[in-house]
DNA sequence: GGGAGATGGACAACCTCGTTGTCCATCTCC
DNA sequence: GGAGATGGACAACGAGGTTGTCCATCTCCC
């Protein structure tokens, strides 16, 4: 196109970049834990388990965490307590509260999806160089909110 | 978590802003594209515009671009054609094929954000230094697929 | 030249995942 | 103790994807 910068390189690349290496990462730990025993994890459902957390969430803040409509966390939650992923717990101190907690095929499912994101950056470190790994984390913390999980994805993409 | 890596950086954080820097820089878009007059513009619809080209394409070969079914791409086309960024013409060689093509409001909205893209890459450039931006540009295209736009991107996130 | 098969497009039915609106049980607070 | 807030469930709907079917038209080969 005509406007590009002195360098030759277009400004959109870089965003561009930016995705597909994301995908790339996502879609090797994807096929990776589908190889280990879980095979219908979906990108999207990493963020949902780091939501919930270790102590468990309801529904409605879920949704917060996500955002999203509770309806729709409800939703989520619906499908992953099919798959096994997470269960419902009352809570003894608000009958009105149900607590969404990962089950042990949840926490399996993450501890492994950790190990295999260790994996893809030290093959990165070899390819890349260490230093330029950690450049790379360092020039991207200057330029994206501090909240990692602050992440409202769900319906982000799409035509809208 | 425990499965960190001695320089205490975890391996999801890379890969997670990596997305969120995507985000950052869509979103900036997005917002200046709105303020410029093209207010139903989405993040997608970049894609599916690069897919068109400049010299139109078919609702098939739109699919095949983007990785969905001829259908659905009908869909997009009709969308994008009620908005008025994109008009169907016939094809004087084939009576079956109907060319999707950029109108002169589409042209103006891809003008408009190649300008946006430098921009804020030239902001960054201030901000991180021109040789760390194209530093990242290096180590990303050596870990990203070569082809930029075979974006398969539409139901890739989601809970499926 | 003509017919078989491939191709482009449209229409319909369906699925998933998001939305809003409503309703009810339960908790909080005055 | 009652008013209002809150958590959750149910229903209807919309966007955007899917597959299946059908038809007009083009291509290719005999």
């Amino acid at each position: 196109m005509s406007n590009e910068p002195p360098d030759g390189t277009p400004g959109f690349e870089l965003p561009l970049r930016l995705f597909l290496a994301f995908r790339v990462v996502i879609d090797e730990v994807h096929e990776e834990l589908a190889r280990q025993g879980h095979p219908d994890l979906r990108p999207m459902h990493g963020f949902v388990f780091q939501a919930i957390g270790p102590h468990g969430t309801t529904a409605v803040d879920l949704g917060r965490t996500l955002g999203i409509s509770k309806q729709a966390a409800g939703k989520t939650v619906d499908s992953l307590e099919r798959l096994g992923y997470v269960e419902r717990g009352r809570d003894p101190r608000d009958a009105r509260r149900k607590i969404v907690r990962l089950t042990g095929r949840g926490a399996d499912s993450l501890r492994r999806s950790e190990l295999i994101f260790e994996r893809v950056r030290a093959r990165w470190m070899e390819t890349l160089g260490a230093d330029r790994v950690r450049a790379m984390e360092d020039d991207l913390r200057r330029v994206t909110p501090s909240d990692l999980w602050r992440l409202d994805a769900p319906g982000w993409f799409g035509t809208g």
